[in-house]
DNA sequence: AAATAAATTTAGTTATGTCTAAAAATTTTT
DNA sequence: AAAAATTTTTAGACATAACTAAATTTATTT
C-alpha cells in the first residue's frame, strides 16, 4: 500500500495531466499540492522506485499504468463520497470537497463498492465531474468549456472543471448548477470576460470563471 | 489538531480505562496499539505537553478533561460510522471495526453530525455499545456480562464488549447475536466455562466468551 | 552564442513516530 | 530487607515527508 502523502502526488499528477497532456512539471506539482519544488522532486524519486510513475530528472513526469490506475481509484473514491455528502447527508456542492480529500484515502475496496451499489451506481458527481466505474473507466461526455462559445449561444451547464469552494460558492450566487440555461449576449475581447443571461438576469463573468464552466457539446 | 497518531493514544486510554478504573500503564496501551512501551512513553509527553493526559513518569497516565472529550469524540465517530457501514451498507457487524477505525479520524464536525441525522440519532452501534452524543454524554444502560450470571439464569444479549472480527465471526456461527435468547444450564469450575442453550441448541463456550457478552441487568 | 532567467535538483536540517538495547525505577518474591 | 523480576524510561537510530539555501540544468533573451 502506498501513504497517504504518495496518494496526493498520484492524484495531483492524474488532475493536471487531464488539462495539459504533456509530462508533468515539478512546478506544477508544487503549486498544486503547495509544496515546494524540492519536496516534489523527493517523492518523485520515491514514486519511480515504486514504478508507480515515469521519471527523468529535469525531463517531467508522467503516471505508469499502474500509478494511472491507482491515482484513478482514488479519484473514484472521491467523487463517490462527494456523491453520497451531497445526495444523502444534504451538504451544498462547495462543501463536499475538502471532506472527500480526507475520505478519498480510507483503504477498504468493499466499503467503496458497497457505497458505489447504495448511490445506485452514479456516473457524475455533484460537480457534473465524471466517476471512474470499478474498473477504472471513466464515462467520456463531449464538453466544452463557455468561454470557447461564441455570442448567441445558449445552453446548459453540464459541470465545473473546479471543486474550489470560492468558485462554487460565487456560482451558487449568480444561480448558476449543474442544468442552468447560459445564453452569451457580448464577449469583451479586452480581457475575454463575457456578458450572459442567466435566468433571464443578466450578468458580467471573468474568463477566469467561463473557462471553468463546462457546456453540453451537440 | 492533533494527529492520527495521538488520536489512536488518546482512544486506546479511554478504552482501557473504561475496565479498569485505575491509571493507565504504559505496558496497557504498547498491547492494546502493538507499538514497543519505549513509543509510548514517548507519546505520553508530548500528550502531556499538549495537556491531553495527566502522567507522572513511572506513575501511570490519565486522561485530562480536555482530553476526555476529546477521546469520546474520535469513539462517537467510530460507533457512528459502525452503524452506518450495517445498517445503510449492508455489512455484518464482524466487518465494520476496521474500517471504522480509519473513519473515526475524518476531522469535520458537520460531517459527524449530519451521519448522525442521517442514521436517526442511534444510541447503540451495532455490537449494542453506546454512541455518545454531541455533548459527549454516553448512554448509560445497565449491563452484566454473561460469566457472572447463575445456572439457570436465561436473558437475552444485549451486546459485545469488543469487536474483533475472530470473536464476532464465532458468535456468529453459534448463532449468538444482539437480542438473542441464552439460558446457563452449567458452570464448569475448572475453567469457569459455561453449558449454555442458544435458540434450542446447547453448546459450550469460554469463560473468555461468555466475559464478552453483556446481558441486560434487570 | 553568450548572458540571463527560470526551473529543477541536491545538500543539509527538522519534526513525527517508530524501533532496539541499556539503564533506572518499581514491584514482587524470597 | 535484599534479591530478583518486571515495568518503565532514556539513549541512540531510522524512515517519512516536509523545509531552505545553494548548485545545476534547461529555457529564454539579448
Ligand atoms: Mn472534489
Ligand atoms: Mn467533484
Ligand atoms: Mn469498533
Ligand atoms: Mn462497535
Amino acid at each position: 500500500m502506498n501513504t497517504l502523502a504518495e496518494e496526493n502526488y498520484l492524484k495531483a499528477i492524474l488532475n493536471i495531466s487531464f488539462n495539459t497532456n504533456k509530462k508533468v512539471s515539478t512546478n506544477e506539482i508544487s503549486n498544486v499540492l503547495k509544496t515546494s519544488p524540492a519536496s516534489v522532486t523527493d517523492m518523485l524519486k520515491k514514486l519511480l522506485e515504486k514504478k508507480l510513475v515515469e521519471y527523468e530528472k529535469y525531463k517531467g513526469v508522467e503516471l505508469s499504468n499502474s500509478g494511472k490506475q491507482y491515482a484513478i481509484n482514488i479519484l473514484r473514491k472521491h467523487r463517490l463520497w462527494e456523491t453520497f455528502l451531497v445526495e444523502h447527508l444534504g451538504f451544498n456542492w462547495s462543501e463536499v470537497h475538502e471532506i472527500a480529500e480526507e475520505l478519498e484515502h480510507i483503504k477498504s475496496t468493499k466499503l467503496i463498492d458497497k457505497l458505489d451499489a447504495f448511490l445506485g451506481y452514479p456516473k457524475f458527481d455533484p460537480h457534473g465531474e465524471p466517476i471512474p466505474n470499478k474498473e477504472g473507466v471513466i464515462p467520456n461526455v463531449k464538453s466544452t468549456s463557455l468561454d470557447q462559445m461564441e455570442v448567441g449561444f445558449a445552453g446548459h451547464v453540464l459541470g465545473v472543471t473546479i471543486d474550489d469552494k470560492l468558485f462554487l460558492d460565487y456560482l451558487t450566487k449568480l444561480n448558476i448548477k449543474i442544468g442552468t440555461k447560459i445564453e452569451i449576449i457580448q464577449k469583451i475581447d479586452f480581457d475575454k470576460s463575457l456578458i450572459v443571461r442567466i435566468e433571464n438576469i443578466q450578468n458580467h463573468i471573468s474568463f477566469d470563471v467561463a473557462k471553468n464552466i463546462l457546456i453540453k457539446n451537440n
